[in-house]
DNA sequence: CGCGTTATGTTATGGTGTAACGCGAGCGCT
DNA sequence: AGCGCTCGCGTTACACCATAACATAACGCG
């Protein structure tokens, strides 16, 4: 379902659309899934926003940048293996082993930032 | 209040704590205190734990990268214009106009590695 | 005093996430 | 077939996070 998602998901919109087909889901199922899907990589999650994305194939073993429309809601992953490894040197410097990056940038995508931007 | 703790404090846990000087206190107050400390920069969120920090003096008019320590709660600062700056470069490819960062990295402290780290 | 402004309190509600338990389907084994 | 096992799922219940909407109190000022 996130798939065919332009944007994010909270756990409980995706759980109202599954109703659609499957109306006894429930919500632990939602979570276990994305649990299950984000372990294997397939899934992640937004933290700043509390919600859920597809990864595009190919990202599966490494976390992405993801950079997030404030307005319109889409969502764009970006892979930067040489700044993830930079932040986690920045990290190391004071003795820290790093296990999970969460970068995330929230801005205007180039289509809303057209349309207000040069307002 | 939150200067005084080393790590972060859910605004819940924020909620109690303050309860105890001033049991009349509610949660929307906290939200409100937490709002305008953060618009001065003086808090942080951590949106990976929905729980938040004081920052450093001398921080307020950047975001920081925090790095939280999942074993011990030990969150630190870092600042790193740079890497920052790289990031919106980097969301700037695809014709994003970046207004915020999120950067957290979850790892294990230096004492919490040592002590279980070479386990 | 009466007014607006600002901070705070109250009530209620909605969104997010998970623990605990039990059922039932599929599977392998004898 | 009959048995027991595991595993996924649904159910219930609850805890935590956050805010809307409305009411109240405190203050400065003309």
């Amino acid at each position: 379902m996130l798939r065919q998602q332009r944007g994010a998901l909270s756990a409980y919109a995706l759980l109202d659309a599954m109703r659609e087909t499957n109306p006894t889901i429930s919500a632990p199922t939602i979570y276990r899934a994305l649990a299950a899907l984000s372990e294997r990589g397939e899934v992640q999650r937004l933290e700043s926003l509390n919600a859920y994305i597809a990864c595009k194939h190919g990202c599966e073993d490494q976390t992405s940048i993801l950079s997030i429309c404030d307005d319109c809601g889409l969502v764009e992953e970006s892979a930067a293996p040489h700044l993830l490894e930079q932040l986690s040197k920045l990290a190391g410097r004071s003795g820290f082993a790093t296990t999970r990056h969460v970068v995330e940038i929230h801005g205007r995508c180039a289509s809303c930032d057209d349309a207000e931007g040069p307002a």
